[in-house]
This record gives C-alpha cells, sequence and structure tokens, in this order.
DNA sequence: TATAAATCAGACCAAAACATCCGGTATATG
DNA sequence: CATATACCGGATGTTTTGGTCTGATTTATA
C-alpha cells in the first residue's frame, strides 16, 4: 500500500515533520508521537532513533526524555530524511526495472520518467521543513 | 530496489512490452522471454500466467506453446498492466502515508504530488504499446 | 501413437519489510 | 537515594514479496 516511500520512510517523515512542527524545542516521548500519528509506537522509536544518527533529531534518556527536532527546521529538507533511510536509489533507476538507466541506453518511459522523477526531487529539495509548519499541523489535527 | 513498482509489475512491464514488439504474434516460450529479459523463468511465467486472466497476453499449452500478445498492441497501455499487477491505490494514496488524501485534508506535499501522479498516470495512459515497440528493441538489444 | 516441450495450479522456500519485545542503562524528579 | 520513565541495542516474531519446484495436463510434431 505504499506509494513510492516504505513504511519507515513514510513514518519517518511524518515524524520529523511532526517535531519540526513544535513551538518549544523540549523533548516528545516516541509514545506521543505514535498516539498523535496513529502509527506503531515501537516502530517509530527505532526509526527516531536511527535518526539521530544523522543529526536529524536529538533524543534525550531518562525520564521525561523523548525526541526532538535537532536543528533549525529551516536547515532540513525532506530529501535529508528520504536519504537517511530509503537511500536515494529510487531517484537512479528505471521506472520499469530495466538495468542501466541513462540518456544512452532509455527504455520507453525513460525521457517521462526522467522529468517527473527531477520534479519529486524537487519537491522534496525545495522548501525546508519551516516552510511546512502550519499544513502539518493542520493534518495532523484532523487526523 | 524497486522505484515505484512492485517487482512482479516491473518484469510483467517488460514481458508485456517485449512480447508486444514482436512483428510476428507467433507464441513465445517463457524461457527465451526470461533469457532476453535476464530475469527469472518462473517467476515470468507466473506473471504472463496471472495476465492471461485479464486478457492481456494469450498462452498455448503444449509442445512449442508460449506467450503472445492478446490484441493489438495500438489497444494495449501499460496502465492496464499497473492496474492488472499492482493496482491503481498508488495514484489515490498519500505520497507520506498520511491517511484520507484529498484536496479537503491535504498534507504538505499534497498539491504538489498531486501534480506529479497525474503525469505518471498521464505517462501510462497517453500511449500504447504499438509506440513503444522501437524503443523497447533498441532497450532489450543491448541488454 | 509416443514423445518432447510447454503451460498451469499449487505447494513450497527465502529474503525483505514490518513490527514487537526484552533487558540494560540513563536521568529527571520526588 | 529511590523510583519511574524513557531511550537504546539486539533478538525475535509476523507478514508480504520475491522466487523455485513438482506433478499434472496439454499439444505439436516426429
Ligand atoms: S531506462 Fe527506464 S527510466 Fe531510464
Ligand atoms: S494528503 Fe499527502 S499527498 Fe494527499
Amino acid at each position: 500500500m505504499t506509494v513510492i516511500f516504505s513504511k519507515k520512510c513514510e513514518y519517518g517523515l511524518q515524524a520529523v515533520l511532526y517535531l519540526a512542527a513544535q513551538i518549544s524545542r523540549e523533548v516528545i516521548p516516541a509514545e506521543v508521537i505514535a498516539n498523535k500519528l496513529s502509527i506503531p509506537k515501537e516502530f517509530v522509536s527505532k526509526i527516531l532513533q536511527s535518526l539521530t544518527e544523522n543529526g536529524i533529531v536529538i533524543s534525550q534518556k531518562g525520564k521525561s526524555g523523548g525526541f526532538a527536532i535537532a536543528k533549525d527546521p529551516k536547515k532540513i529538507k525532506l530529501i535529508d530524511i528520504v536519504a537517511a533511510i530509503d537511500g536515494l536509489s529510487m531517484f537512479n533507476n528505471c521506472v520499469m526495472g530495466f538495468p542501466n538507466c541513462n540518456p544512452e541506453n532509455p527504455c520507453p518511459l525513460h525521457d517521462k520518467w526522467g522529468e517527473l522523477r527531477s520534479k519529486a526531487y524537487s519537491m522534496l529539495t525545495d522548501e525546508n521543513l519551516d516552510n511546512f509548519r502550519e499544513k502539518t499541523l493542520r493534518k495532523i489535527s484532523n487526523l
């Protein structure tokens, strides 16, 4: 049922978006995040743990611990999260699975797909997480 | 490693494209198709079997049997194969996995993604398999 | 008519994706 | 200092996807 990203990546995007939309930078426990987003708590916890290694989120252990965004949301883009979780191979491979996707050896969809994937790439790089605050809150609020 | 379609769907697209590119309508055994495309023989065989049920390919059993395109390639579009194998849910769901993807309840990427997915849909519907013959043969020849 | 070569159905196996659990450790707070 | 609560690492379990195998049946052709 996933569209183009793995579930791990989808949840990661949602969770980071949620953290970046907070006004305060106080840490939020995985359980709260999971409840707000209606996604599995243990799973999102693991995903956020892995994202601490990429410097996207920070964690605080112990009582009243949790996760928070690691730096100014203006400095984070969606592509950073995708790169950290799913990697960027989808932006290099043939949409029909043929090997060796490049302009010298195009499949019938190569040109059209090339345009689309570069627009998809732009979609993930043009704006930073700060630009998404309002829309994120609105989406999550009536979830 | 898959981009947007499952492996099953990727192989299905490749195989049908290959069959549609043939000049003659004589059946070709799964093994030959698999060798040409360098994909697993048993797997592509299963996939083509399932596509016979959708009227996209026909099969002939017994000695010198195999698979062939079922109707005029002008009448088949890539979307038909995608619909038969992966279904069309990717054209209705949120790119970030949020529930309830619609204009009244958009996530931060909804508008941009909406445009992209409708272009992706066009990519699969605008042209028919006859339009792809040459390019398919060229791609497969230097595989 | 015998045989070889193919699809077909369904069981089976393997790997990856998705998800949970547990025991350890850190730490805020009383 | 004790305790409750949270991350963390790693093992484990479950489900889906990817892929193979076997035996039955079909059928062109020698
Ligand atoms: S070869 Fe198919 S998209 Fe590039
Ligand atoms: S709600 Fe996210 S793409 Fe529509």
